[in-house]
DNA sequence: GCATATATTAATAAGATTATTAAATAATAA
DNA sequence: TTATTATTTAATAATCTTATTAATATATGC
């Protein structure tokens, strides 16, 4: 059964579960289609995570870190204010383009289970408000140089939020729609990291 | 059973499907749940809809109508091209705030169920084709009068769509982690209108 | 090799879900 | 009233799901 040594048969269902589970959510993945495209028993699914509640869990913690990484990511070094925004946009956009299904599974689960949600207030409850509050700091320096307008931290992250989310979320949609092929989305994704750049240092100035 | 003789059992019906299926989407509402919460017999929705797949059809076209109304709204009156901007951007936003919870039904059902997808295209097909084309129209017009930088109709509708969006997909999520009162986030939902707008129009200054 | 622990499977219990059917009830028209 | 149609219910078939258990195969240490 185990077709590559380097692998044991337990990262494989876990990988397995997680295509799954990104490709269509909690609900719609069962442990018996988990076991199939694994290629065994599904027994086998229980024996190592117990429950599917718990194996979605250890595929949920891995994607909502990564998650949170790219939307508290921060920017030590010392450069002007312009190039930190542009650094913080630019590392958040490549973490979703590695990890592109990620934003649909997390709005997915974070809005049909609110168990999910507690769990994710309790960890990373305290994380948020240091962060917004250096952030407003930081804001504060700018706006007080003239350097910018007059703006909120949670305005500025929304705003950066939003614009690298959506065409993730969005992708299925927009490829059947407008008719792109691969390569044409492909290209797509590459200019649009630009393109929020720009128009979140435009909506900057003051 | 009857409570208001106003309404039918089939539009009670689909209405309690409706919030369900907003609220959790497809795959965690069941036909038994819909009846209970009705307050009729779970065979009644069979009567009624047949399939719970073609109950759902009922409910996701009518919410994909008022999404793809949100999108392709035109603005017709003789006003300046930033005006046309702002008013598409407003429109949209107020018919997202009327529905808050259309969006993750939509995104939701499309990752998921690409059955759905297809429907869509077949429904908007060449719909969002001669919108592209008249945007793209207008844009150039702008672009060489110097009014606006060089910018995609495809880039400017995402970038319209992200900021519009995000607020309401991310709701639940918001307000969990930034600990807001339900009156503070609607004073945020109010807000941001008008910052999304500021965005927008200063991401296409020259 | 043998004993012991680990990994894997087959079988199945318990429960939920969709959908159908036949019977009962309510509404309507003649 | 009575016949006919529409609405509603109870019962249930068929299928699928998660999870458990006991039995089997495989690996590991001695």
């Amino acid at each position: 059964m185990k077709q590559n040594p380097d692998t044991t048969t337990e990262q494989l269902i876990l990988e397995t579960a997680e295509n799954l589970f990104l490709e269509k959510g909690f609900a719609l993945t069962s442990t018996t289609e988990i076991a199939r495209i694994a290629g065994c028993n599904q027994a086998l699914v229980h024996y190592y995570f117990r429950t599917k509640d718990r194996l979605f869990d250890a595929v949920f913690e891995k994607n909502a870190g990564l998650f949170i990484s790219a939307f508290l990511q921060g920017v030590e070094e010392n450069i002007s204010f312009e190039e930190k925004v542009r650094k913080k946009v630019e590392i958040q956009y490549d973490i979703l383009k590695a990890n592109p299904k990620m934003p649909f599974l997390f709005f997915n689960e974070l809005n049909t289970n609110p168990k999910r949600l507690n769990l994710l207030k309790e960890k990373i409850g305290n994380l948020t408000k240091s962060f917004f509050l250096q952030m407003e700091n930081e804001l504060r320096v700018e706006i007080e140089k003239g350097t910018i307008r007059p703006m909120t931290a949670m305005n500025l992250m929304l705003t950066i939020l939003s614009l690298n989310l959506v065409l993730f979320l969005a992708s299925p949609v927009l490829k059947v729609i407008t008719d792109m092929t691969d390569t044409e989305f492909q290209s797509l994704i590459e200019s649009r990291k630009r393109e929020n750049v720009t128009v979140i240092l435009k909506s900057l100035r003051p």
